[in-house]
DNA sequence: CGTGATTTTGACGACACTCAAATAAAGTGG
DNA sequence: CCACTTTATTTGAGTGTCGTCAAAATCACG
């Protein structure tokens, strides 16, 4: 995959003023007053991250914190025995980088297809933290949030087996990601199998046998390889084990 | 399990001043200033929750935001499929309760010996909160702490087998509640069985016997069952894929 | 259209789960 | 304090799910 330093920032007629971005009304900055909104624009670079351009690596220094605005990044920590987990794929709204660490990152962060965000100085965010708590707050509420979608994943890794994990991921992101106008129903998958089976603790072939016994039942058909329709969706949420969907949230990658 | 209502208030002579609390050195009440100390301890309530005694429940009302200062309390949800799920032991200095939400909790908290905790109510904690943003800097920080510690059990779930799920879970129990003088290689183990079977996403069965395959291996001792001898450090750290552990920190329980 | 990467399908084996029984520990009442 | 009950843990035997290895098919891209 190509990582080039494909880093751009985004010309001027391209970086929408923060009150018509699309993130905005359900990130962190669309819970903040007129005056925080500006000083955070002040700050803030607009930036493209091609398709596979690594937003920032595990255990490098961390020295802006990004805001997506468009698109999809995987964040992914590769472990000392070759392996790999996924711990969260962001899109529109997500929040990630040093907010805790300049040094250290947790985990590596890259772009599955083109990305955009706002990028802010990790300096000039955290004075802005100290002087708005609105926005600190928010942050809290966001990071409390995260606890509970990890929690889920916890839940999902521990106690599911493979149709149970596929079935809820591919729910869960039919709902975050879902296009204006659409149902939910179509679901984009523009990571990789591997990312998939990465994210969910299985292998590759394990999650291709998952999807080919889901199209087998007719709970989902796949015209391409990254995208599925869901046809069943009853069933698929009794195997997901939801009642309702989560609300709509945020994330907070690290 | 009893879990009769046997909560009592700590009499006066047992509730610690918050200047000589053990915890405070560790918690978020350690790291601000005495006006705000000063505050919180005001509406704080010493309280005791015995061994077996539920905290709160999962999609019960969350009211009140509790700081353990002694004991040790599981957090589990129980699911669908009548599965349950343990998602963290919490211990001196951590936080638990409504710190997001009021009403319906994600999860159940259980002491598993007795507890002594600071109970705030949450409208009064949350007011603090605002008036005082180093407080809520603290807490952002603790919460992103405790996104870091569940990727870390992210991983365990997600990409480890059996030996090098309990070798991970033995050193940080070891080394989290070190009692002071030990060296963390007693490890203190309060919960059953079937806690760190839920813990670690595997039947009572398999922690048994990978528990026995450890003592065979001379790995670990197990003079009570209750209490592991860590007796082979290193293999223990190989196995974990622990490199150094992981610096102290405190855990925010939803 | 051709090349390389990704995904799918197949055969087989191992690790962890299920079911079942024995042993050990903890709690209870005399 | 001891016998008894109940609960928790350990051990054993067999099964199934998912991982491993290998090859074929499909897709993406120049």
């Amino acid at each position: 995959m190509d990582t080039r330093n494909q880093t751009t920032l985004l010309s001027e007629d391209e970086h929408r003023d923060c009150r018509t971005c699309l993130a905005r009304q359900m990130s962190v900055c669309g819970k903040i007053d007129q005056v925080a909104l500006g000083r955070l624009q002040a700050i803030s670079r607009p930036t493209l991250f091609t398709k596979g351009r690594i937003v920032f690596e595990q255990d490098s220094p961390l020295d802006h914190i990004f805001l997506i605005t468009g698109g999809m990044v995987k964040l992914f920590r590769l472990l000392a025995d070759g392996g790999r987990q996924i711990t969260g794929f962001l899109g529109p709204g997500d929040l990630l980088g040093g907010i805790k660490r300049s040094a250290g990152a947790y985990c590596t962060a890259q772009a599955i297809v083109d990305v955009t965000a706002c990028v802010f100085p990790r300096a000039g965010f955290l004075r802005l933290l100290q002087e708005y708590p609105d926005l600190c707050f928010s942050l809290l509420i966001t990071a409390t949030d995260e606890i509970e979608a990890h929690n889920d994943h916890i839940i999902l890794l521990g106690h599911r087996r493979v149709p149970q994990r596929l079935a809820a991921f591919l729910l869960v992101m039919g709902h975050r990601w879902k296009t204006n106008g659409a149902d939910g129903t179509v679901v984009q998958l523009p990571m990789a199998r591997t990312d998939i089976a990465d994210y969910l603790g299985l292998t590759i072939e394990t999650v291709s046998r998952a999807f080919a016994e889901f199209k087998r039942l007719g709970y989902i058909a796949l015209p391409k390889t990254s995208q599925a329709v869901l046809l069943n969706l009853p069933a698929l949420y009794e195997l997901a084990g939801f009642e309702d969907m989560p609300t709509p949230r945020v994330s907070l990658g690290l």
